[in-house]
DNA sequence: TTAACATATGAACAATTATTCATATGTTCA
DNA sequence: TGAACATATGAATAATTGTTCATATGTTAA
């Protein structure tokens, strides 16, 4: 810290090898998706398939309510989507990067 | 839903293919670490090289304050490591999961 | 030993967020 | 049309969490 010229311009060097600051935030938001027990066990149903709100809901134990309420939250992030049929709305996962940041989680955890 | 025993073997099977519950808390306390711009931000910093806390406040533009909390959660749940040096620590990333479990994301991001 | 510096941490506060309850919307079938 | 069902959603509450301020701990050099 005794040069404060050469210092400066490391600390500008820094800052400009990283992804900008929206990118930063937009990659913060989708990981507090990932967050959260109730969503992720959700996403853990939908790797075996779609299924309809009332199924996930009684597979998990939780009210309907909490359910519709995570799944949107995951659709609005393009993390699932919905097919509708009569009363019942199906959802499964829009695409295969969540399984991918899903397993390298997994592998984490195991050290 | 219409065969009540059939319809609860579903149930069962589903759950019994989804890592068990502790696993899934374990996996959302991981990524809620990944869940906050100023941790992701510090993480960016440290894909760059080992840095000290005071640097990393100064790059980042943060109170020393702020980032010693928020390494210590980094620290605590095994992302980061220090090293000490005097006066100094210094902070550098645990491995390269982290880096693998980031791009995913970006990668995502980007659709 | 004292002053200056680097880091860590407890307490308080503000902000965010997950869940619940109540209810609205929309669909099917009698 | 009306009853039963599936889903969505607003409002309220409770809990979690990030930041700040103040201060403690620990190190170096005079």
């Amino acid at each position: 810290m005794s040069n404060h010229e050469e210092h400066k311009v490391k600390v500008e060097e820094t800052l400009k090898n990283m992804p900008d600051t929206d990118t930063l935030f937009d990659l913060a938001d989708l990981f507090k998706i990932f967050g959260d027990t109730t969503r992720i066990r959700i996403m853990c149903v939908l790797f075996q398939g779609e299924q309809s709100v009332c199924c996930i809901s009684e597979i998990l134990g939780l009210e309907q309510s909490t359910i519709s309420h995570q799944l949107r939250i995951l659709r609005h992030n393009k993390l699932v989507k919905v097919r509708k049929e009569g009363k019942q709305s199906f959802y499964s996962l829009a695409d295969d990067h969540i399984y991918k940041i899903f397993s390298l989680g997994l592998e984490h955890i195991k050290e």
